[in-house]
DNA sequence: TCCTATGTTGTATG
DNA sequence: ACATACAACATAGG
């Protein structure tokens, strides 16, 4: 499910744990889910540390536990953050689960295509400093986006905006949603977008990000119906502009929906 | 049975 | 080496 108002909503299920000491963990699938951390170490060290504080970066999000452990952890397609009571029994899909003595933190995931990655590091680990900026920060400029679309010239613009090194957090209903609101045909070749369309995209890009966080990543209200979101899914989805039936085809290998009439090749 | 699913990565190909 | 395309991962639901 998970893009990045999505991660900044489950992220702040756990704060309910902040300044609180692990008493034990579960940990179930660490062959799969574990696939890049160290699921023995996790085991043994994360019990009577703190939980301190939490962050996110695109669909990355990184817990941090006094004295000196990091949990990284990426939601994949299905994956969720939740609470529950401090004497809950582990469900088949719960990945990891930390008992507190209020409560304890669940990890589920069914298509086990999240990850987590546990360090034990003075400072946040190094694969955390380096994934790409956020898209609302100031160090990114529509002239680093323009560069980024002129090296992948022949890419769909949809699936240049998938990219995580340039679009993170972004996927796949807020980039149907950005080319939307753009006016841009999914299929375009990235390289062929004049200057101006570029400026359109980048304006678009900031708005959906910041409203998303506004809607969805607060307590996941519904976006508007003035959005592409709430007619994307269904068969016979009409788009909220012009009223018109919208189409939907695979293109960047993700189904994308766009707007006929109003998105133009 | 077959198709779909808000994601990423490894591999093949150009 | 770089860019692009696509299968693979694993499970549930329509």
């Amino acid at each position: 499910m998970p893009e990045l108002a999505e991660v900044e909503f489950y992220r702040k299920q756990w704060n309910l744990g902040l300044n609180q000491s692990i008493q034990s963990i579960h940990i179930n699938s660490e062959r799969r889910i574990f696939r890049e951390g160290n699921p023995q170490l996790a085991a043994q060290r994360l019990p009577s540390s703190i939980l301190k504080e939490s962050q996110c970066s695109g669909k990355w999000m990184l817990f941090k536990f006094q004295p000196t452990s990091w949990l990284g952890i990426h939601l994949g397609m299905t994956g969720t953050l939740s609470t529950a009571a401090a004497d809950y029994s582990p469900l088949k899909h719960d990945h990891l689960v930390l008992y507190q003595k209020k409560q304890s933190l669940i990890f589920s995931d069914p298509r086990l295509f999240g990850r987590i990655r546990f360090e034990q590091t003075h400072d946040a680990p190094l694969w955390w400093l380096q994934l790409a900026p956020s898209l609302i920060s100031p160090e990114v400029k529509l002239k680093d986006i323009s560069a980024f679309l002129k090296n992948h010239a022949r890419s769909p613009i949809k699936a240049a905006l998938l990219m995580q090194k340039r679009f993170p957090g972004i996927g796949n209903w807020m980039a149907d949603e950005i080319l939307w609101r753009a006016s841009i045909h999914p299929r375009r070749l990235a390289g062929s977008l004049s200057p101006l369309e570029e400026k359109i995209l980048w304006k678009e890009t900031l708005t959906v990000v910041r409203n998303a966080l506004k809607v969805i990543g607060n307590d996941w209200s519904d976006p508007p119906n003035s959005w592409l979101f709430n007619h994307r899914w269904k068969d016979g989805g009409l788009c909220p502009a012009t009223g018109s039936a919208l189409l939907r085809e695979t293109i960047g290998g993700r189904t994308t929906c766009w707007s006929p009439g109003r998105q133009k090749i």
